[in-house]
DNA sequence: TTAATAATTATACTATGTCTAATATTAGAC
DNA sequence: GTCTAATATTAGACATAGTATAATTATTAA
């Protein structure tokens, strides 16, 4: 991964060691953080960093592009570092959140869509990991 | 629709007029309510009721199956009267949640999934209302 | 150095949702 | 009908997620 702090610059963040603590783990996480996953991360870096900053540089971040908000989980919403297109698998025993690669699914409109426009989908599979 | 005694009878939930004030806002509404949303319409049908009781009702009505629980709303999970699979629209401007039927859409699966077993799938669209 | 700007912080606040212990209601036995 | 046990409801406490605010601190640029 390219370091957090010429991440930040390009994005027009100005870079700070409670942004970069952040950074450092949401973008290279595979795991869907949640707001207090990440805060408690951050604070092994940067054990003074506010819960408001956390939220504050992740809001940042969706909005600067580098992160989505995934709605997927209940309780919490997650960020996903993933900005490709892509679809979920949630796991209903754990409550894990796994990736799917877009190519993996296709879906086809059989009808149309009159009254809507459409801008993004996903689709979201709920099920278990098999066992070995 | 049927009316709400005979349901909750049918389901082996015991009616009072509490869960009957819930049920019959739910099971017609095709709002996808959050639990805040099923309180106050309740409460004009019955002003005493208690929050908890909505909450246990609801849960209770997803637990017999007649309602489904839907986390793709922010803030707060919404509960879906069609039990039906089904895919969902969420309008961007409005936060609406629409179902979509079944038939609407194919999902082809153009890879296999290896470790998961897939229990049950829907499609997420976000976009928005065509202006007319 | 200083003034302006931006970032961080603690804290208050709102909202969603669960838990608990007390009270009220019900169904069924008598 | 009355009693009792089981069930339902309630208010309020509690937990967690998230936003807003106002004060403090750090940075920038003149």
């Amino acid at each position: 991964m390219k370091d957090a702090i010429s991440i930040l610059r390009q994005s027009g963040i100005q870079p700070t060691p409670q942004r970069i603590a952040v950074i450092e783990y949401v973008l290279q996480s595979k795991a869907h953080p949640s707001a207090e996953e990440v805060l408690n991360y951050a604070r092994k870096k940067c054990p003074t960093v506010s819960r408001a900053t956390v939220y504050n540089t992740l809001n940042l971040l969706v909005e600067k592009g580098l992160l989505r908000v995934q709605t997927i989980r209940e309780g919490a919403t997650v960020f996903d570092a993933n900005i490709e297109k892509h679809h979920h698998f949630i796991d209903k025993d754990t409550g894990e959140i796994v990736d799917i690669p877009w190519d993996y699914l296709e879906v086809k409109e059989k009808e149309k869509f009159r009254d809507f426009e459409i801008l993004d989908y996903q689709v979201i599979i709920h099920g278990r990991r098999k066992k070995k």
